[in-house]
DNA sequence: CAGAATCCCAGCAGATACTG
DNA sequence: CAGTATCTGCTGGGATTCTG
């Protein structure tokens, strides 16, 4: 409401720039990416995500949480339940990066065979 | 050709998951959106992305240019010009980030007020 | 099972200075 | 103008341990 925010990803510390930061962030594409399948269980979350440690994994999960991006359910049992999904924010969201890492699937092999001609370029002094 | 090389990114230490990092690095994303508005040189680029560093500009150019998603001209003149340009490669990458970008501008505020209902959340012990 | 807390290190990234 | 080189610091993130 008052005058207009400046959300401008280009322009540095403004909040646009923060959330791309985190959008970006190391394991929060790869989370968001999970979720998209459905909702899951912390320990499935981290089976899905090759490489990612319990600590990263819970991190990530509260800033995106903060974000408004995915929410957490709390099922109290005898052995806890916590259950992860996104929200309708956050699946906007999924929709792009899922496109993402579709087309880095797809390119991934045109990527490899880039890098080789470079370096035996360079190395032709 | 040979079996199937494992693109996946959700699998650590794959071909895919590089790329992805590459992509999602801190500058490489603003630098891809910068460049999907069309060639630029040097200095414009770091004009463009606030707070980027020449080295980090020069850094993140050069393993975007190995990645076959970028591609470096030079004119020969007395003050050296170089432009920079996106690959066809590049450019569907470009497609994808774009929409992203275009996501985070008009999703910012409503994740600022998520913040805010989060951190209220919290205070209240 | 689902985390929080602590310790600790590698490497990302910034500042500065220099070059063609 | 368009970089590279060096130096250094800061922090992202891993390993480990502990709790409800």
């Amino acid at each position: 409401m008052d005058a207009e925010p400046i959300n401008d990803v280009f322009v540095a510390d403004c909040p646009g720039r923060h959330v791309l930061d985190h959008v970006t962030s190391r394991w929060a594409t790869l989370l968001i990416g999970a979720l998209a399948e459905g909702p899951q269980r912390f320990y499935l979350l981290r089976d899905r995500i090759g490489g990612i440690s319990e600590k990263m994994l819970s991190q990530t999960l509260r800033v995106l949480a903060r974000d408004g991006l995915v929410a957490r359910e709390v099922e109290p049992d005898s052995p806890p339940k916590v259950t992860y999904r996104l929200t309708p924010l956050g699946e906007e969201l999924a929709a792009h990066l899922s496109g993402l890492i579709g087309w880095i699937a797809a390119s991934t092999d045109d990527i490899i065979t880039a890098q080789g001609r470079y370096d035996a370029a360079k190395s032709r002094s």
